[in-house]
DNA sequence: CTCGCATGAGACATCAATGTCTCATTCGGG
DNA sequence: CCCGAATGAGACATTGATGTCTCATGCGAG
């Protein structure tokens, strides 16, 4: 069987994401290869997480672009970024997590990328007005991978419906947990 | 010196907090003890982190008395818990992502009391009328958790400055990200 | 002061994960 | 059909963390 390094890092990252500790042969059943062949194609863990990390990278700059955080409204653009980050979430929370492992390193610099994006994102909704001024952009990209891992857990762990995901990520971002007469 | 076990699980959440792989011989030079003593009083990591997980029960359950939850107006419930849980969201980030090492056993009972009391201070407040009803109170704990995370991460990595900590985190809870125009 | 107990330091065996190697097998291209 | 490259399975050595043991030291209680 072919190898598919896309695959086996999409297997990867589900396992991981759900046990952090997993053995490099789990991970290799996991992903339907042999430990062997995984080694061939990423020589130790580290290579692995790297990978995972480029990966979800590039799913978080796909999902940026998909929901084109750079136009429209603010507040639009960051449902349209939530909705399109979903599908990584559970990766990023994974990645949050492990972030630590590269410590002393600089870090990777597609994070500084995607953390400019999100935090003129949040820059630019205050601007317009659409955001609140008293909490800064930075802490209100924190939040949202926050909000986006924490969603994840309550989804994986059955706490919240899978298609709900959006709806509470969304809005308890924008909107708080208070009730308002009208939006 | 005399031996304080609180002082080494203090020194202990501390360091693993920041690099959830530490050695043990790491938590051991960080407690200012032997490597030999740490093993006489934990037999083991899982152990010491099945202490730290007691000693972040009793300090979630502490804040949640001091904070007491079940009186006043749900919101500020809210305002009193986060300040008293600041103290120990370092810890709390850390066991959130630890839990998994435990996966397969029932998860400790104590995490279930908090739970109730969570969902059950944010349930009394959707029934008062006070918070939005939906949002699950499941979720809303949930969110809870990620952002004292959330909160916690960005003080510690510099990105928040720490005495806004409370502000981050509880404005963004309660009022969520859109600006208004009066409370 | 002296005794006893806990600790610190270090050595040692163990264990699990890992990286590497070999060899048979299989899949695909020519 | 045949050959070559890649894979799977398994063995093996290595490495790092860990648990345990011993012994000397130091501190406190009496």
């Amino acid at each position: 069987m072919a190898f598919d390094r896309d695959d086996v890092l999409r297997a990867a990252a589900e396992l991981l994401t759900r046990r952090a500790t997993a053995t490099m042969e789990e991970v290799a059943r996991a992903a339907g290869v042999s430990r062997a062949t995984l080694n061939r194609h990423f020589a130790g863990r580290d290579a692995l997480v790297r990978a995972l990390e480029d990966l979800g990278i590039a799913e978080c700059e796909a999902a940026l672009d998909a929901a084109r955080v750079e136009e429209g409204a603010a507040v639009d653009a960051v449902r349209r970024l939530v909705r399109e980050a979903e599908s990584c979430a559970g990766l990023l929370a994974f990645l949050y997590s492990e972030s630590q492992l590269f410590e002393g390193e600089e870090r990777h610099a597609g994070w500084a990328r995607i953390d400019e994006r999100l935090t003129g994102l949040f820059r630019r909704g205050q601007e317009s007005g659409e955001f609140r001024i008293d909490l800064s952009a930075a802490w209100l990209s924190e939040a949202l991978y926050g909000l986006l891992a924490a969603g994840s857990y309550a989804v994986t762990e059955g706490r919240a419906a899978r298609n709900g995901f959006v709806h509470m990520v969304v809005e308890l971002l924008l909107g708080g947990a208070i009730r308002r007469n009208a939006s």
